[in-house]
Order: structure tokens, then C-alpha cells, then sequence
DNA sequence: CGATCGTTTGAGGTTCCTCAACAAGTGTGG
DNA sequence: CCACACTTGTTGAGGAACCTCAAACGATCG
């Protein structure tokens, strides 16, 4: 399995988007991975953050006992792996086909933070704006029917992903990633969207292209669940 | 109901523990309060960060559908409270009695982090440690059984609670606390930990004093689970 | 074309939730 | 002091939701 595809380092000037302060953005390279690639393993060291700048990744763990687990899906935009203490704690590996990652040294962009107010602001936002997206995250594993936690979902994603068309949503992952991003089994997911599609809240495109039909359903299934 | 029983502006000289930079320290003022009291609440102004002294706290959110989810327990030395956006997203509750609380403005503290950078490394190193407690406790609620929760709770509680005794356990929270933290009945919870004691896990000195007899037994059912 | 992967659907079993009752501890007021 | 209400914790019975096992179908790829 090929880990990194082509490792670019380009000049800053080509940022797609800045999301980081330039000083940082100085620090980045830019890798282009394909579906499959493992941009970090989980109990590597944590040498760089990163960010996605096109394409899409997941973190997720693998368990003791084999079960995986996907603790967040990565968009463009998302920066992650900052956090990390020493070692990766789960591995990060793109969903995607073309898939674009800026990759930043921890230690410099630390030593920054350090002389830079700026860059420490940012960090710290960053690291705050993570913990909230963590804690909705929780809310929504705790406490959910099957039709909360997909229907929660599709909104999360109508939201994260598409700018522009906010009822069509483009998945960039499989119904294995979907089960093992809300603890539920594939074919679990699998029922559930279908018990959507047929509510007339959603169709499908195609099994990875989803149209929101009626949003006010899904907002209702996702929040008050008892059909 | 009481919310603030006393507030005390003590000297920093009187700090139990320093877990933040004297300068921090310096800012902050102390609070005692009892069982039920309520420290902040959900979509109230967030001025203020928080540090547990002594007692227990829980942070917690009232669901649309009256459900109650308690995203952490707070112990003593954590520090919460800083990374909410403006309004606080849950509600802060203490659930000890005899709980102090060190407070402290938020706005100060953010201005002391932009020119002091050991502080902004703090608040850094504060945020990167919450985030990780966040994905742990992510991979315990999803994917596990009743028992692999309660087992992973009791061993985590064994390891924040008391330093000394690492196999007696005081639990300050009850049994509703711990089914809504778990993503559990309550019913569910205390079968459990019944089942646990059968098993000569553990054993109960009170409804809320555990004492673990055989913490390989207790480890291997919080990751292996199926019995 | 065969093989593999991803998705969907069906049947059966298990876990956990719901409803219900009971016991123990606590506080209140007569 | 005791009756009473209330809280907290435990246990039982029944049912619903979800998981597991199994099979079938379409798509992709060598």
C-alpha cells in the first residue's frame, strides 16, 4: 500500500486557502495522497499537524479487540494532528481519491506560538473550536437512536461539506465508516437511510450522493428520534 | 436554590495547588459551595474559567427532548470552562458537598496569555490535554457494552479520584449521574456493577464506595467485554 | 470473465430500555 | 416518636432496538 503519493513542497503563494497565519503557512509543505494512504500511524510520532486542503481523510483507532473505530472525518479546511501528545493516538488515513494535505513541523510552528502572540491566539482557537466539535460529537453518540445518529449526521455533512449546495450532499465515505463514526453496524446504516429515503426525507443520487428533501424531517428525526 | 453560597477573593498565598501559572493564579477568587448548586448555566455568558479545589462538579446538557447528557465529571485540578464560545454550551453543577471552586476571568486571562507566552503555552497544553480526555472518552462511548463502560468508568475513576488508595474508589456522583454519563439506564448501571460484584470484581462498602478486588478482571472486561 | 468490494435486505438472537415494584436512608411535620 | 413523602439504589418481567449471520446484487478492476 502506497503511503505518500508525491511529496510537493511548495511556496506558500500557493495556498488555496490561508487558514493559518502566514507565519505558519511559511512552515507548510504539501503532500497529494490517494485513497488508501495513511498520512500517520497511530502510535507514530507526532512530528506535524496538518490540514486538508481538497479531498477528505478519517482519524480513527483500531480497538484491542479488532473493532475500528472513526473518531472524526476530515474536510477541507479541518486542521488536525496538532494535538497529539509525543505520539499519535490514532492514525490518519485519506477517504478520498485526490486529496490534498498541508503538513506543518509541530516543533517550529510551537516555537512560533512561542515568539508570535498571533500564532498562539490561533492554536488556542483552534484547539477550543476541536473541543466543541468534540463535545456535539458526544451528544450525539450518547443518548441516540440509530435514526438520530444518521439523521444528526447528514445534517453534519450537509453542513461541513457542500458551500454551495446545502441540501446535496456529496459522501465522501463508505457506510463503514458512517457505522463506525456512530458505533452503529453497516447494516444498521444501511436500513436507517433507507427508512429515510422512504419517510421522504432524502434520496438518493447515487448510494454515496444524498438530496435533502425535506429538511425539517430530517431536523426532527435527528432531535426528537421516536417515529 | 442557592447558587453562590460565598465568594471569597483570596489571596493567591492561599492557593491549595498551583496547576496554573502564578500569574493566572493571581486573577483568580474562590467560591465554596454545596451539593446542587449550580456554577454556570447552559446559553449563560461564559466570563469566567474554572478550577475544581476540592469536591466534584459535573458539566452537563439538558437535551431538547428532556433527556440530561453529563459530558464530564470535574475533579479535583481540572480546569474547565475556558473554551466556550461566548455563551457556556452545558451548565456546570457541583455534586459534592463541601466543593471549592477557583474562578477566573476569562478576558484577563486571554490578555495575560497574549504577552505572557508561558501562559499561552499553558492554556495551550490545558486545551491539547482536554482534547485527548474528549477522544478517549469518544472511543469508550461508542462501540462498548454495558459492561465495558462501567468497568473503563470504574477504572478511570480509580485513577483520578484518590491518589493514594488506587483500589478504593468514592464515587461523588450517583447512580443517575453515572447511567447519564455512560449512555446508560440507570437500571443498566447498577445491574452492572451488581454483576461486577458476582464476578468478585469488586466489592461495595457502601452504595458508593467500590473497592476493586481484581483489577485484571476488571481491566479485561473493559476492553474485551463479551463474557 | 472471475474476484473483490460496497451496498442492501432478510431472519433470528441478544442486549438493553421501559415499566414496575421494593428496600433503605433522609428529612418533615404532626 | 412515628407517619409520610422523597430520594437513591436494586431487582424482575416484557418488549423494542440493534447486532450477527446470511444471501443477493451492482460496480469496479485485474
Amino acid at each position: 500500500m502506497a503511503i505518500v503519493s508525491s511529496l510537493v513542497s511548495l511556496p506558500a503563494a500557493f495556498a488555496l486557502t490561508c487558514d493559518l497565519p502566514s507565519a505558519v503557512e511559511h512552515l507548510a509543505s504539501r503532500t497529494h495522497y490517494h485513497k488508501g494512504d495513511t498520512i500517520y500511524y497511530q502510535d507514530g510520532p507526532a512530528e506535524y499537524g496538518y490540514r486538508i486542503v481538497t479531498g477528505a481523510a478519517r482519524e480513527c483507532a483500531l480497538l484491542a479487540d479488532g473493532r475500528r473505530q472513526v473518531l472524526d472525518f476530515l474536510m477541507p479546511g479541518d486542521v488536525f494532528g496538532f494535538c497529539a501528545p509525543g505520539v499519535h493516538r490514532f492514525s490518519g488515513e485519506i477517504i478520498a481519491e485526490a486529496t490534498m494535505v498541508a503538513r506543518y513541523p509541530r516543533h517550529r510552528v510551537e516555537m512560533l506560538a512561542e515568539s508570535d502572540p498571533e500564532v498562539a491566539r490561533r492554536l488556542r482557537q483552534l484547539a477550543f473550536e476541536a473541543i466543541g466539535r468534540l463535545q456535539t460529537r458526544m451528544t450525539v453518540l450518547s443518548r441516540t437512536t440509530a435514526l438520530e445518529k444518521v439523521s444528526t449526521f447528514l445534517l453534519e455533512m450537509a453542513d461541513r461539506s457542500a458551500s454551495n449546495a446545502k441540501n446535496s450532499i456529496a459522501l465522501p465515505m463508505s457506510r463503514y465508516d458512517i457505522a463506525d463514526y456512530l458505533a452503529l453496524s453497516v447494516e444498521t446504516v444501511s436500513r436507517t437511510l433507507t427508512a429515510l429515503r422512504q419517510r421522504r426525507a432524502i434520496t438518493f443520487t447515487g448510494a454515496r450522493l444524498v438530496s435533502i428533501i425535506d429538511r425539517g424531517l430530517l431536523q426532527w428525526c435527528s432531535e426528537n428520534c421516536a417515529l
